[in-house]
DNA sequence: CAGTATTATGCAATAATGTGCAAACAATTG
DNA sequence: CAATTGTTTGCACATTATTGCATAATACTG
């Protein structure tokens, strides 16, 4: 194991669980503590992250700081996104929307998996770009500033020409009865065209979005075929959906 | 075994493993270990993979993460990004390549301006968004893992239905005598499309990459209608540049 | 404040690197 | 064809990087 692939290591376990204890690594990767100690003075040093007693830290940890939420919400975000990785196999068109739960999706995809990947996503594509066997195609257009997505009619032509094998469709509500909504309407246009130009769509949500609704309506909700959340799959909260023929993971 | 194709075997390794051992290499294809060396230090002068003690591994393992800038080339950066910024007007359709030098500029925009910018680029394209009074498009397309900037038939498609006022256009290497060039095939063919998609070429370049020139040309050095240096405009060495009538800043 | 865990530092062994050089090889020229 | 020029390759050597261990210093815990 090379150095620098090490390094990569522990910047990617920060990332993700926004901590790292020392003599985890040092197991994990078989070395010596002392060498362990020694990446992470070095990272520290190339302010990549917070060297602290005993481990490291990520630094939007400390800089988003201390809202127990922000962490708690991430590790739900985690779980779901770990649950939709089963959903890939190798050789397959993906489409992304944008939201946070797909950031996290995008962020823990395996390195191994060989995908191709469509989104109008800036934040998605960064994070796509750094997996070595995913290629990535940015859905041009104007990028809409709340929601840093690209939207309109450059956008959903792009879409047009699309048929991917599963969309994840990030969604601001989520509701038995009213479907999918969102607050605006230029996100809900993509994401209507982004439903045409998939087979198979997924809608991961936390919980905490369901049985909400917005404003405009991006479909029915049986236009979703699989229902992603941080609960457990037998959860009552999920039956009614698993009633509409929705599969639930 | 040519060394091209040596060196063709190197980046395949590097795709598809994220990293190469220096002495795999050198046994597999039966050279000595200095020769993969070589081979390698040159990969990472072409910026094609990142060398490291014992081996070499993938660029986009490293992109994400901040990537450690030499204050020393900054300052040079964020004066030509001032010299440019006195270039644009409200209400004009800017377009961006991609590039460090072009990421200060997109930086510095003063936040008053209003214009419309295109760019490939998702790292400028973030920039730009925190501008409040710029609008950005974002040129969709496959996205290069190296230069983390959309390329390809869509890109340059879209591309070709716009018409800026001005393009700043970062480029690798300018020569007198070899014009604008480029280390990699895909991103010359962007920069000639968006030439063709501008009525005046800006080229910012830091003076370190003047009377240098690599593989491919985007274009003879008359195409460029105004460059701008950290340097003087009367230093000596802009002064045949001046002589073909272009403007220096 | 004592006891334990963690860290910094120096050191030595091993591995990897850069450099200069010469032989082998290829391309070009007269 | 011979001479010339430039590139590529392998080798020897000095230099540097990496790693684990020992030890002293420091930080944390109750």
């Amino acid at each position: 194991m090379l150095k620098e692939e090490r390094k990569q290591l522990i910047l990617n376990e920060v990332r993700i669980h926004n901590r790292v204890l020392l003599n985890d690594i040092a197991e994990l990767v078989d070395v010596s503590a002392d060498t362990v100690r020694r990446d992470i003075k070095e990272l520290h040093d190339e302010r990549k992250l917070k060297k602290v007693h005993g481990g490291a830290i990520s630094l939007g940890f400390y800089n988003h700081n201390a809202q127990e939420k922000e962490v708690y919400s991430l590790e739900k975000k985690s779980l779901i996104a770990q649950k939709a990785i089963q959903l890939l196999r190798n050789g397959q068109v993906v489409l992304f929307s944008g939201g946070t739960t797909n950031l996290e999706l995008a962020k823990e995809l395996p390195n191994s998996l060989a995908i191709t990947c469509f989104t109008p996503s800036i934040a998605i594509a960064n994070q796509l770009l750094s997996k070595n066997n995913v290629e990535v195609v940015l859905i041009g257009g104007k990028l809409s500033k709340d929601s840093q997505i690209a939207v309109g009619g450059t956008a959903i032509n792009m879409l047009c020409d699309i048929k991917a094998d599963v969309c994840f469709l990030g969604t601001n509500s989520i509701d038995f009865e009213h479907g999918l909504t969102e607050f605006d309407w230029e996100i809900v246009e993509m994401k209507k065209a982004m439903i045409r130009a998939s087979r198979k769509v997924v809608a991961p949500v936390i919980s905490e979005k369901l049985n909400s609704y917005r404003r405009y309506k991006i479909c029915n909700i049986e236009e979703v075929d699989v229902l992603i959340t941080e609960l457990d799959p037998k959860d009552e909260a999920l039956q009614k959906f698993k009633d509409k023929n929705i599969s639930i993971l």
